[in-house]
DNA sequence: GCCGTTTTCGGCCCGACTGTTTTCAGTCG
């Protein structure tokens, strides 16, 4: 096994975003950046270690599509001596700071060159008093109105780019779709972009709306509560922005149109990219309004019926990232997609023998009412003092009142732990406690300084521990406000998938401990996955549906979930010792 | 800078809106 510091994909990804940010700001050509933009999201998103590819004899960076001979020598040139000299050369005629100046809304790479070239302005400090001075409405290309448009976007700088968790923007979007039933004329209507994907986080939202005439319909969003500012309006399309910095696009579109426009508007720009790509290989045209084979619409009115005339499936909003959708409608067809209704039963809650807010009971009926059939209690053990973490007495105790409760619940309740993985490694509970045990998570709260390498080893340890059944928050992102703990996470797949036990991909909407990526490596490896809430109180049992869709846009099939299984089938496929 | 079952050169998704313009460039998604 390969250890060390060795540069990570985020860090490869990050260097050619840069470099494709300052080749932006030269006026390079524009498909050299976007080739730049491309390798940098291919490496971003790749389930394995760029580092351990290069260092491999078996594969080519080149086989990865988008990196041709140029980019993978600039990558292998990252990863063997963590620089390269090509950033540097940029970064002497260009200072990195003038690159916020694009974070201005309106301010793209020339104007800002511009103002580089002219001004010599290489901040927003600086940028301000030259508008405050009235030098910039002078430049030419530049007037008193853009002067002001930036003098008002240079606040928005310091926070653009902030995207909200998708869970934080889901009361919005409800809010949102209630606000605009009301406007006239209205046929259809749905939210694109990227909360129609599911990304964990959304940057802005996109509405879409079927309606005959667009102005009553404009007139009403613009009424929308907590707007803050009319960006644009035109005939079709209107962009405001609310007072928490949030943006709102909205387009209005003709019924035939609708579904190009859905699809158009739902992404990701990568995805439509090869989408359009493809087209244009069949002499076919699409854009918003439809599929086009010269003058003739023959595609628009539905999604089904966009992707049908490609000779493609309607591709699940998850899947559309342009990472292996494209691959398999070509192969084995598309993985059916786990639902909310495939899962079965909740495998980590808490309650108020530790750190929950519900009792036992409580928790029960809140998770019969959610349909569930099984569920496992899973408190906190005794190094977690904090918490009141059960001790074997304790916890035997909590076993014999669930026995009592499942002589009449339709709910299994399943006698788990939350067991903790102790700093010098090991278990927190003796092995004949663990064993008479239904359900064992482990988990890391202590120790979480400890080097990379000391904490991957904690976490295979416990995998390999004949009676735990699944690992929680194996990417250390779970514990509180705290920096994550550092993990080779590949290692701890390739263990977890090894001995059959489990990872946990928690719920819990703003804390996913396991990404899409991750769980991408889960599924290539033919490993399990579960998803759990972590409840600590009723409500949090509705967090269900957060993982849920995390485990779509990785693609995860219903039998890759392994709670979407009875408890007797499940049980049987874990790789855990039977007591 | 990437890519190729028409191509190793010449393409590369496509349209709306704004502001500064005398017909369009820049920006955005």
């Amino acid at each position: 096994m390969c250890g060390g510091n060795s540069v990570t994909n985020d860090q490869i990804a990050d260097v050619l975003d840069q470099v494709a940010d300052l080749l932006e700001f030269e006026g390079a050509n524009p498909f050299r950046i976007r080739a730049y933009r491309g390798g940098s999201r291919v490496v971003r998103e790749l389930s394995e270690s760029v580092a351990s590819l290069v260092a491999g004899p078996d594969r080519k960076l080149t086989d990865l599509a988008g990196i041709g001979k140029d980019l993978s020598e600039k990558i292998e040139t990252l990863v063997t001596t963590e620089g390269l000299p090509f950033l540097d050369e940029l970064l002497e005629r260009i200072p990195e700071s003038v690159l916020s100046l694009m974070r201005i809304p309106g301010l793209g790479p020339k104007k800002a060159a511009v103002l580089y070239r002219e001004l010599e302005i290489t901040t927003l400090d600086q940028l301000r008093a030259a508008c405050e001075a009235g030098k910039v409405r002078e430049l030419k290309g530049f007037a008193a109105k853009t002067e002001q448009t930036i003098l008002a976007g240079i606040d928005l700088a310091a926070s653009a780019g902030e995207r909200i968790y998708w869970a934080e923007a889901e009361p919005l979007v409800e809010a949102l779709l209630q606000h605009m039933q009301n406007a006239k004329g209205v046929r259809q209507m749905e939210i694109a972009g990227s909360f129609r994907r599911g990304r964990e986080t959304v940057g802005d939202l996109d509405l879409l709306v079927d309606a005959e005439d667009s102005a009553p319909v404009m007139d009403r969003f613009a009424a929308f509560e907590g707007i803050a500012e009319v960006i644009a309006r035109g005939e079709t399309k209107m962009s405001i922005r609310l007072e928490s910095g949030l943006s709102i696009d909205l387009r209005v579109v003709p019924t035939e149109s609708f579904g190009a426009a859905l699809q158009y508007f739902t992404g990701s720009k990568a995805h439509n990219v090869h989408l359009r790509g493809m087209a244009r290989k069949q002499q076919l045209k699409i854009n918003e309004y439809g599929v086009f084979r010269g003058e003739e619409q023959i595609a628009g009115a539905t999604e089904e019926e966009v992707y049908a005339a490609l000779d493609l499936p309607r591709f699940p909003p998850e899947l559309r990232e342009d990472r292996q959708e494209f691959a398999w409608a070509a192969d084995e067809g598309l993985p059916e997609l786990v639902t909310l209704e495939d899962i079965r039963g909740d495998l980590h809650m808490h309650t108020t023998a530790t750190d929950g807010k519900n009792s036992l009971e409580e928790m029960v009926e809140a998770a019969r009412e959610r349909g569930l059939a099984y569920i496992a209690i899973t408190d906190h053990s005794q190094r977690v003092t904090m918490a009141h973490g059960l001790d074997p007495e304790r916890l035997c105790a909590q076993w014999e009142r669930i026995d009592a409760l499942n002589a009449d619940t339709e709910v299994e309740i399943l006698k788990g732990i939350e067991c903790d993985i102790l700093e010098r490694g090991g278990l927190d509970l003796p092995d004949d406690v663990l064993a008479a045990a239904d359900y064992v998570v482990c988990s890391i709260h202590y120790g979480q300084n400890q080097p990379k390498s000391q904490i991957t080893e904690r976490l295979l340890e416990a995998i390999e521990h004949p009676y735990t059944s699944a690992i929680a928050h194996p990417t250390g992102r779970l514990i509180g406000r705290r920096k994550p703990y550092e993990v080779d996470l590949e290692a701890v797949i390739q263990k977890a998938v090894a001995e059959k036990k489990l990872l946990e991909l928690n719920a819990n909407p703003a804390r996913l401990d396991l990404d899409d990526i991750a769980c991408a490596t889960v599924r290539q490896s033919g490993g399990q996955v579960v998803i759990s809430t972590d409840a600590h109180h009723c409500g949090g049992l509705d967090c269900m549906r957060y993982g849920v869709l995390q485990a779509r846009r990785a693609g995860l099939t219903r039998a890759e979930v392994a709670n979407t299984r009875s408890w007797s089938q499940m049980k049987r496929s874990i790789g855990r010792r039977n007591s």
